[in-house]
DNA sequence: ATTTATATCCCCCCAAACAAGGTATTTAAT
DNA sequence: ATTAAATACCTTGTTTGGGGGGATATAAAT
C-alpha cells in the first residue's frame, strides 16, 4: 500500500457525514483527500484544481443532483473515477447514475474498508459496487423463466426489436419469409398484442427478450 | 462466521484445479463442498441430493458448456446460486453468463480470500464479481460522448428502436410526422444509412443509444 | 450582424412491409 | 397417439418506409 498515492474528492452535502469521510479516509496512508464540497456547484469552480483520481459523490445534493453532476464532472475532470456514495438503492437512480458514466456505486452503509479498498479498486479500472446493487445490476441482465414464447419466437421476436424487417429476418435465420410471419402471428397472439411495438414493450417489460 | 454453513458444489474439469479448490474451501469453517463434478452432465444426476446452496461453475466443460448449464442446473436446483468462475473475460461470455441466470462471475485469479467471500456474498443475495467483470458490466450502461445525433435525433432514434412506426413517435412527441421525418433523414445521413435497422445497429454498436 | 445548428413543418412518389384471416406438413417429445 | 414446435403456403387490405425536393423559426455562436 506504500506505492499508491490516490486524490480523493468529496461532495456531499451533510457537513457530519463530510467530516466523517474527510478524517476516515484521509488518515490512511496512500489517500488524500485534497478537496471537499457541499455541491456540484462549489465543486465546479475549485475541483479541477484538486486533480482528483477519484470523486465520492453524493446523490441528494442541493442545486444540481448528484446524478445530473457526473456528466459535468467529467468534463471538468475526465481522468477522475466517480463513485456514488449514497443511501438510495432504487434500480432507476443506479441505473441513470451508470449510464451517466460512474464507475461504481456504494450505499453508506459500506464500512470504512470497503470504501477504501473501492477507492483502490475504482482507480484500477474497476467497478466497485455494494452487493446488493451489484446483484440488481445483474438481474438486470436476466430473463423471465416463464415466458409463453417457444425459443423460436423469442429469437424472431428479438431480430424485430433490432428494426430488421420481416424478409430481412427469413435471409438471415435461413427460413421462409411465410415463417417468419406465421411465428409473428403466433407471437402477436400469445402476446394479445396486435402490433410489433406492442409485443416489443409487452416482451421487455416481462423479460421475455 | 460461526453461525453459517454454506453447501458449495465445484462443477469443473480439470481434476488439479478442482482438488485445489475443494482444498481451499473445504478447510474452512461454516464452507463445505458437498459435490464435486467434471461436467455438467456429471452433476445432473447427482447434484440435487448434495443440495448445494452456492454452485461454482467453470465455463469450458466437455459436453455441455457452463454457460448453457446454468439454466439446466436452475432447474435443478432453483434455490442454489451460480457463480461462473473462469479464466475467460469475454463481454459476450460474461453477458450470456449473467442472462441465463448466474448470480456473479469471477476470474481465476481471483485470490482464495475473495473467492469465500463471494461464496459468502452470493449466498445473501449478492452479486460478487472481479472488479475488472464489474467495470465491463457497468460500461455496458454508458453512452458514448461522441455522437453525432443531437438529443431529439437520439429521443428519436430511440422511439424507433423500440419498435413503434414514424406516425406514433410523432403523436407521442406531440410533434407532426414530417418532423419525425426530417429527424429521420438527418439521422440516415449522419450515420451514413439508409434503413433503420442499420442505424439501430450502427447507434447501439457505438452507443449513441 | 451574420452565420450555424437545431427543431420544426410541407409536398411528392411508390415499393415494401405489416397485420389478420385461413390451412397444412414434418419432426420431436410425452 | 397426442401435442407442441417449426416449417411453409395463400389471400386481402392498409400502413409504413425511404428518397427526393424544399421552407421557416429560434437560439447560440462568431
Amino acid at each position: 500500500m506504500q506505492d499508491l498515492n490516490i486524490n480523493i474528492c468529496l461532495v456531499e452535502d451533510d457537513e457530519t457525514i463530510r467530516e466523517g469521510y474527510e478524517y476516515l479516509i484521509g488518515n490512511n496512508e496512500g489517500y488524500k483527500i485534497t478537496g471537499s464540497f457541499a455541491s456540484y456547484e462549489d465543486a465546479a469552480k475549485k475541483i479541477a484544481k484538486c486533480d482528483p483520481d477519484v470523486i465520492l459523490l453524493d446523490v441528494e445534493l442541493p442545486g444540481i443532483s448528484g446524478i445530473d453532476a457526473i456528466p459535468k464532472l467529467k468534463k471538468l475532470v475526465p481522468e477522475a473515477h466517480i463513485i456514488i456514495l449514497t443511501v438510495y438503492e432504487q434500480e432507476l437512480l443506479i441505473f441513470r447514475a451508470l449510464a451517466n458514466g460512474a464507475a461504481g456505486y456504494l450505499t453508506k452503509d459500506t464500512p470504512p474498508k470497503k470504501i477504501l479498498a473501492s477507492i483502490k479498486e475504482a482507480m484500477e479500472g474497476g467497478g466497485p459496487m455494494s452487493s446488493h446493487i451489484a446483484r440488481m445490476v445483474i438481474q438486470s441482465f436476466q430473463r423471465s423463466e416463464e415466458s409463453p414464447l417457444t425459443p423460436r419466437e423469442t429469437e424472431i421476436l428479438e431480430q424485430i426489436a433490432t428494426g430488421k424487417s420481416r424478409k430481412r429476418i427469413a435471409e438471415e435465420l435461413f427460413i421462409d419469409l411465410e415463417t417468419v410471419k406465421s411465428h409473428i402471428k403466433n407471437i402477436y397472439s400469445k402476446l394479445n398484442v396486435h402490433s410489433k411495438a406492442d409485443a416489443i414493450k409487452l416482451a421487455k417489460d416481462n423479460k421475455f427478450i
